[in-house]
DNA sequence: GTCTATAATTTGATAGAC
DNA sequence: GTCTATCAAATTATAGAC
């Protein structure tokens, strides 16, 4: 049996996906898991709470299935070509943008604490894709590209759910690693 | 003297570029300009009403802003260079992200027909930047380009802004049309 | 853990006076 | 055009029973 507390997160993160995190209320994920609002502050006094909670089992989902699609990756396009793969694999598998790319555009209408939880993921994007990049180029170099390469995959991310054509992703990020040339 | 619409706009324009079509609201707007929140409806009978009025003010804005820029652009380089300048404008002027983007993120949890608006931005988007590429090259390698190119430059807003550092824009404008080497 | 009940506030929207 | 007044609904959140 699903835990209510894993109900209740499932529920958040696919609605904040589609729609932000104001566009979701207690009522409706109580709703959802067949709960009352009142029991949904047991586990997540206020919403900032859930917010967190979200974005940081979302993080580690994300760089677990990152590790296990790079483990047998050795060459630097290989390595980003499973990164690739992760973001795509967030649009695929549930049609919605990813959290924290929904959370990142609404950063000024966030809490603090929720907005830098946020930012250290991209933070942390940044950094593994820049250490995946080839060892010869110079360390800021490397830091530009991987800004680049997060940068065009949440961007391809909001394109293709807005022209709700999931091709649009495939087709940037395939332009995207062949103009790399890695 | 500014009419009262185009300070609501104005108004409007900042707080959801800031925080999303569901964190602004007409109490809100109407205080920025100093009218009542009923007055508001006068302008603008629904929200999406307002919403609409805003992405095609937008719409226009930019092509408009593209067009200035691009006016003595003639090398598919320079046309790129210009439409890149005019995201980066959006950013750096309003230090806001793209309204397109914002709602774009948000896009199912919109009235369909904002949302329909929003989606024909991108594609005028990347309409222009496919007819700005070389002509030599093949029409279904032009349009994803463009889509890789529109995908870039939003995403770029959107880490920047969740970042909170401008230079994240630019690095991953410079890194994709270095690649490019149009 | 989940409930009922409720508080306090905010929201989008309308009717009708001036 | 802008106002007062108001509505119905929704929101986050809390107190306290079971």
């Amino acid at each position: 049996m699903t835990e209510t507390v894993d109900l209740l997160m499932d529920a958040a993160e696919s609605a904040m996906r589609q729609r932000g995190y104001h566009a979701v209320s207690f009522r409706e994920l109580a709703d959802d898991v067949g709960i009352k609002s009142a029991s949904v502050h047991y586990y997540f006094p206020q919403k900032e709470d859930l917010g967190l909670a979200l974005v940081r089992r979302y993080s580690a989902q994300f760089f677990a299935d990152l590790e296990v699609r790079s483990a047998r990756a050795v060459t630097p396009a290989d390595l980003i070509a499973a990164f690739c793969d992760t973001y795509r694999q967030a649009l695929i598998q549930a049609d919605k943008i990813c959290l924290c790319g929904m959370l990142g555009a609404e950063t000024c209408g966030l809490p603090l604490e929720l907005s830098t939880a946020v930012a250290e993921f991209f933070d942390a994007n940044i950094d593994w894709v820049s250490k995946a990049l080839p060892k010869g180029t110079k360390s800021s170099v490397r830091r530009a590209k991987a800004e680049q390469i997060v940068a065009t995959l949440q961007g391809a991310l909001m394109l293709a759910t807005s022209l709700r054509n999931h091709k649009v992703f495939d087709r940037a990020a395939k332009a995207m690693t062949l103009d790399m040339a890695l």
